[in-house]
DNA sequence: AAAAAGTCCACCAAGTTGGTAGGGTGTTTG
DNA sequence: CAAACACCCTACCAACTTGGTGGACTTTTT
């Protein structure tokens, strides 16, 4: 499950989205229209500036902005941002591999199960992005 | 992710499961064998005992069995008893569905695309059984 | 009766989640 | 220059979950 952090995370970034090349939206206006606490939402844009997903503006007329085409943000890459791993398994997954102990992965049903819905699911939503958030 | 848990579970219905109709197997030797840490390993087996997959003996000659012809055991099943809801929203899933409150689900970008990969994810996990497990 | 093997209950450490508090820093405007 | 503005940063917190352990109890077999 997305964790309610990933879920303002989406809010937000839907709300920028709107408001794409309208200059910056200040974070108590996200705030309050998406109904997200204040201050966990500081948090949370300023992670997604510093992956570069989102542009700051500080002092009077200041506040957050998309610092990207929505068109060209997947989703795939904020679930992995503010989420984590998308896939079910560590030995499973792409971005944040582990290796399996006690279980070989050439010869592990599991493993080559969880291939599968990883891809399936990574066929969404890497083929998502910003825009298809607004319906 | 699925939980460590999660990754037990499977481990030991895997054992099982290629044992299939031999008897009760003891937990210990499943512990040993899939390297599981036993009183852990306990309390998995008897969920999954008190679900009806599982079946029990006590006393000499002992140990748990699968209830069922793995053949006919889903692995989203087993996952939504050990790990929990397989959707990555609530409002989205199937077994564990919660309202979204402040979005409207017939308009929300996001729900719509985790119907989707919901829906890709149980393609896969609900055509799988127990005996997929084994390779 | 003793041994075998599952059942049950209670507890625990560490980590994560969701959030709050309060001051610091850089920008703009008068 | 100073005040207002708005993001930036550090620290902290309660509640919950995860992964696991210990010990006693019951049932079954020999």
């Amino acid at each position: 499950m997305l964790s309610k952090k990933s879920q303002y995370a989406f809010k937000a970034l839907s709300y920028l989205t709107e408001h794409y090349k309208q200059g910056p939206v200040l974070i108590s206006e996200i705030a309050k229209k998406k109904k997200i606490p204040l201050k966990f939402l500081e948090n949370i844009l300023l992670e997604l500036k510093k992956a570069g997903i989102l542009g700051s503006k500080k002092g009077k007329g200041g506040g957050y902005y998309l610092q990207k085409d929505p068109a060209k943000v997947k989703v795939a890459t904020i679930i992995r941002l503010v989420n984590g791993p998308i896939a079910m398994l560590p030995c499973v997954s792409l971005y944040f591999y582990e290796r399996c102990k006690n279980c070989d992965e050439k010869h592990c049903g599991l493993h080559d199960m969880m291939v599968e819905v990883r891809d399936a699911s990574l066929g969404i939503l890497e083929s998502r992005t910003l825009s298809d958030l607004i319906v």
